[in-house]
DNA sequence: GTCTATACTATGATAGAC
DNA sequence: GTCTATCATAGTATAGAC
C-alpha cells in the first residue's frame, strides 16, 4: 500500500519519542518508528514492508531485532504500561497522606505521561487488542493496578469525608477519560502540558466534590 | 485466522444492534454482524472472509449489498456518527434556554448514546482513520459540529456566569471524554443506562463548576 | 546485522453459472 | 442474490550469502 489514504488517528506534530531506555540502539531506532506508524495508522494497518521502507531497511532485517511483528507491539505497550504505572506510583508516593492532594498528584502524573508520549498512549489503549492474550496479559495486569491505584484513593477520600460522589465507578471512571483522551485532541501551545495537568487535577477535585 | 486468539475490545455481552434503518434487510443482516466485528476485533483485523462465516455466506455475496469493505464500514460511520448527532440536537432542542438544562440534556443523551449502542460508538470512534479521506468525510463534519453544539453551550454559560471554568477547552474535552468511554468499560446490570447517563450530566454540572 | 531472494498464506475483489 | 472458482496482490516470515 504505496499511496497510504488514511487518516491519521494522531497528528505527527509532536514526533513520536519513547521513554528512556537500556536497550539496542537498532531496536530503539525501529521502535520508535514502528511507535509513529502504529499510533498513526494502527497495528494492523501498518505492514513490516511499510516499516522497513521508513526504516529504509529491508524488512528481512527487522527479524534481528524481534522475532515476529507481534513481539514489536508486545514491547511498545510493555513500554508504555510500566512507564505509565511508575509514573502513577511515583506521584501517589510523593503526595502524603492527604486525599485531595493523592488525586491532585494521580490525575496530574497521569495527564503528563499522556500529553508528553501521546503516540505511546495511543498503541497503548488502541493495540492492546490485537496481540494474542499471552502478550496481552502482563500489560493488563498493570493497567488493572493503575486502575485499583486511582480507585483506592477516591473511596479513601470519600469514607474520610474529603469527597462526596455519588457514583463512585462512573466519577472514576470519567476521571481516567480526561486523560486518556488528551492524546487526541491535545497539542502543546497554546497551553502547557504543565498547565494541562492543573487544570485537570482541578477537574477530578471537582469530580469527586472535593471540598474547595 | 480461524483459530482467532485476539482480545476483544468490547464485550458481546450486549448483542450488537443499530438504530432503526430504512434499508433492504439483506444488508440490514451484513450490517450488524460487521458492526459486531468490527467493534470486537477492529475494521483491519476482520476479514471478508470471516464476515461472510459469521452470517452463513459465501464472501461474493457481499458484494452484491455492498462494493467494497470500505463502504460497508462507511455506512456504519455514517449511520453512527447521523444517530448520535440527532440525538445530541433533539435533547438541546427539548431542553430549552437555560445552560444548565442545556448542557445537562446533552450530556445525558450522549451517555445513552453510548450506552445503547456501545458496538456502534466503537466503531465510530475507533474505526472512523480506517476510512479514506473521502469517504470519512461526511462523519468528520458531523462530529464537528456535536462538539461545536457542546462548545457553544458551555460557552454561553459561562458568559451568562452559569458556569466558572478556568481553562474552558480541558472542561469540555472531559465532558466529551466521560460519555466516549461508556463503551469500554459499562455493562448494564449494577447501573442502568438511565441512572449512568444522569451521574455523567451531574459530573458535566460540577466540571463546569454550575452553582449546585 | 543487513542484504537478496523467495516461500507460503491470507486478503479484497471479480467472473460467470444458476 | 447466492453460488463455485479464481485472480492479483499484499502479508508475515525464513533461507542463506556476505
Amino acid at each position: 500500500m504505496n499511496d497510504r489514504s488514511d487518516i491519521e488517528r494522531i497528528r505527527d506534530a509532536r514526533r513520536a519519542k519513547l521513554p528512556k531506555l537500556d536497550i539496542d540502539a537498532t531496536a530503539q531506532r525501529i521502535l520508535v518508528v514502528a511507535l509513529r506508524m502504529f499510533a498513526m495508522h494502527g497495528f494492523h494497518a501498518t505492514s513490516m514492508r511499510e516499516l522497513a521502507k521508513a526504516l529504509e531497511i529491508q524488512p528481512s532485517a527487522l527479524y534481528a531485532s524481534f522475532p515476529s511483528k507481534d513481539h514489536l507491539l508486545a514491547e511498545l505497550v510493555r513500554i508504555g504500561h510500566e512507564f505509565h504505572h511508575a509514573s502513577l506510583r511515583a506521584a501517589l508516593l510523593a503526595a502524603g497522606g492527604e486525599p485531595v492532594e493523592q488525586l491532585r498528584a494521580v490525575v496530574r502524573a497521569n495527564a503528563l505521561v499522556h500529553a508528553t508520549y501521546p503516540h505511546l498512549a495511543v498503541v497503548v489503549n488502541d493495540e492492546l487488542h490485537a496481540l494474542p492474550p499471552a502478550l496481552a496479559a502482563p500489560g493488563l495486569a498493570l493497567r488493572r493496578q493503575s486502575v485499583a491505584l486511582l480507585t483506592d484513593i477516591v473511596e479513601r477520600g470519600i469514607a474520610l469525608k474529603r469527597f462526596a460522589v455519588h457514583e463512585p465507578m462512573v466519577a472514576i471512571a470519567a476521571i481516567g477519560a480526561m486523560s486518556l483522551r488528551i492524546p487526541y485532541w491535545y497539542e502543546p501551545g497554546t497551553l502547557a502540558a504543565d498547565a494541562l495537568a492543573d487544570a485537570q487535577a482541578e477537574l477530578a477535585l471537582r469530580i469527586v466534590g472535593a471540598a474547595p
